[in-house]
DNA sequence: TCTTGACTTAGAGTTTACTCTAAGGCTTAT
DNA sequence: ATAAGCCTTAGAGTAAACTCTAAGTCAAGA
């Protein structure tokens, strides 16, 4: 499986290495060393969480969100209760923003459909 | 129609005297203000915005987008195609961040049943 | 009249999320 | 062997979005 170096990462990703490296440091990414030194490397694993990352900013996760789903993922010691109330959070929070974006996407299209008749009118 | 102190709208809504006159400085709202003296008198009208905007940002959006968006409402003078044009990338991002949510959301609910399968086993 | 609450400008302080530099130390390819 | 590219810690700088204080003014209600 190929491996990348995190030049390569930063190039393909559009992230600076110190951002990088700042992720790993709060505990957001784990990356694997190479054996003998200790350079990373970062799999297509990594980088389609990387990736994940930069989409879940996108849509409004700041660090700490990003940083408790990151442990979500991974702790397994945690209760099953514990993590369900975790989730069923989450759940809430996701369908709101969800039903949010409809609400506006309809207002978006609305207006839109609305400057398609002025421009139609503009013809005669 | 009743009109709101700064006070009353800090309280109801949870922003700050100053972030209110903060978001008016950077003209993300405008607020009318009593005949007489100069203080500012919100309307109904003007709280729902003020909601639009916290939802706004919640869902990823910064000032500056928000700003974009104000001025886009007011403005007349802008053609319809610049509107149009800007209405049609809002349509767009919105309907991205619409799908990653739904997206994520089919995988909590994956992880909720997983546990609720769980939970069922440990009854036993 | 006096207190309360609003207003102003100006500027300092805080948090988040980078962004970068410095200083020094490995390791690997040429 | 030497340059390129990686590593570390530590800390300074930046931008956005507040957050707050100061210093002074004004107007309306008890």
């Amino acid at each position: 499986m190929k491996k990348f170096t995190i030049k390569e990462v930063s190039g393909r990703l559009n992230l600076t290495q110190h951002t990088l490296r700042y992720y790993e440091k709060i505990g957001i990414i784990e990356v694997n060393r190479r054996g003998s030194s200790n350079i990373r490397e970062y799999t297509e694993k990594d980088i389609q969480w990387l990736e994940y990352i930069k989409a879940l900013k996108d849509i409004g996760f700041n660090l700490e969100d990003i940083k408790s789903y990151t442990l979500l993922k991974k702790n397994d010691k945690s209760t099953l209760s514990e993590r369900r109330e975790i989730l069923e959070k989450q759940h809430m929070k996701i369908t709101e923003k969800i039903d949010f974006l409809i609400h506006i996407k309809s207002i978006i299209e609305e207006k839109i459909s609305c400057i398609e008749n002025r421009e139609k009118n503009d013809e005669n």
